[in-house]
DNA sequence: CGACTAGTTGAACGACGTCAACCGTTGTGG
DNA sequence: CCACAACGGTTGACGTCGTTCAACTAGTCG
């Protein structure tokens, strides 16, 4: 008994489905379906999980979004990934028993924890599930080495706007995405954490953009009003998100 | 007929060990040692592969290095992770068809070509194998955050010491290193790519860890004078490696 | 109402980049 | 055998992007 009604599975079997180089099958859609989610609920800016936890579970998310992140040890905090509806975002502990790095919801998020053994389970039943999960982990890694690159290579403006680029095709493809508009409530501490830069300086740059007509962000909602010149100024091309096909 | 005698496969065999989490059985090791290698030589700064191909094999690194990275359009680059003898540096590609990033030698590099048919074949008789390999993987995405925390939020001198610290226990996990002391042929210039910094500005960190009698670095040589003040200016917390149990 | 959190803006500072000159080594061709 | 180009390393002067510190505003929740 899953205690998730079906509807709520739909970003999740949706993202299945995206990184899947071939159609489910009915069967491999029932049994994602089938899944058990043990549901969850938790507030900004609380942990999920832990480093040096050692789960025997992973988690979905359901809505909302997460953040993974490390610090140093004198407490400067660097986001290295966030994951939306739809992405597991600790199936590395799957295989990796010790986690480097901690999880948190950075707004209210919905997630469903399953266990490793009913993980383990699916892909014994349908290994070309199990295909895709380890592709999805290795388009995780892709990501990994564009923040690398953008966080190394690029100024905080074209940073900043290749970071919105990213988020609006990821939750364009897990439908979150309704006229260039969708929520993202990550305050401008977040967003420094992930860009690697201070939420001051997020400020002036957050203005620029506004300034120059290519997006606005606040209460919560990200709106793209030029996303040709945001595109352009972040140097995005989208080959290292390993679409299947480009999205709207 | 592999090419190669199985002396120089010794790293990569070594580097499988380290990775599992259990002790490799006959059968496996000589598997390993009965895969088809083809041989290939490269000079410092030649690309090995390069972004958007679409591989049919892999490559295991012999000797020497490589360095993974990627460029901005305007041509700033970014070494997004190396790459020691026994790593498989694009073993993604077997499950990713496009690559998202470039390899090159960073010094004159062995290494043994594998064609994707061969590993699949591989990991259908020797199953754990496979699962060694993802283990691989995940850990490669385990440095990348572990870089990210790195290059995003500490200065520069931690920041260099934070990479030797690393290239040390990888170097040494395969046998690379005596006396504290090690081949490492990294240009300035390539160090700054992987640092996010200016080749001008390593010089100069490169100089103060010298001063500070923490290292030497010259004639491609790395030699750790003092690793305690080192790994503690460089906050180094091995964990993030998953190294099964600690070096020497 | 006060406390707390998020956002906004200015001014001074500092880490790192840029530009430029110079050195030593290596390799190459006249 | 020497000339000289090419490359990597070294160092100084100066510029700039982003940080730090600080003050102020607005919204929210008890």
């Amino acid at each position: 008994m899953s205690g998730i009604p079906l509807t709520d599975r739909h970003p999740f079997v949706r993202r299945i489905q995206s990184i899947a180089l071939f159609d489910l099958s009915e069967a491999e859609r029932a049994a994602l379906a089938l899944l058990p989610l043990h549901p969850a609920t938790y507030d900004a800016h609380q942990d999920i999980v832990t480093e040096h936890d050692r789960p025997s579970r992973c988690f979905a998310v359901l809505t909302g979004i997460t953040a993974t992140y490390k610090t140093t040890r004198d407490g400067r905090r660097q986001v290295v990934a966030y994951h939306v509806p739809g992405d597991v975002p600790d199936f590395q502990s799957l295989h990796l028993k010790t986690l480097d790095f901690s999880i948190a919801a950075v707004a209210p998020t919905r997630i469903g924890f399953v266990a490793h053994d009913a993980l383990r389970g699916l892909f014994r039943e349908h290994p070309r599930l199990g295909d895709v999960f380890w592709r999805a982990t290795l388009i995780d890694g892709a990501l990994s080495r564009e923040w690398m690159l953008n966080n190394g290579r690029r100024g905080s403006f074209p940073r900043m706007a290749h970071l919105f680029c990213e988020l609006m095709i990821r939750l364009d493809l897990v439908g979150l995405v309704q006229d260039h508009s969708c929520e993202l409530p990550l305050t401008q501490y977040e967003l420094g954490d992930a860009l690697g830069i201070t939420s001051v300086h997020v400020n002036r740059i957050l203005k620029e953009l506004r300034d120059g007509g290519l997006i606005s962000l606040s209460g919560g909602r990200l709106t793209v009003h030029d996303w040709s010149a945001l595109s352009k100024a972040a140097e995005f091309d989208e080959t290292y998100l390993h679409l299947r096909r480009t999205p709207a």
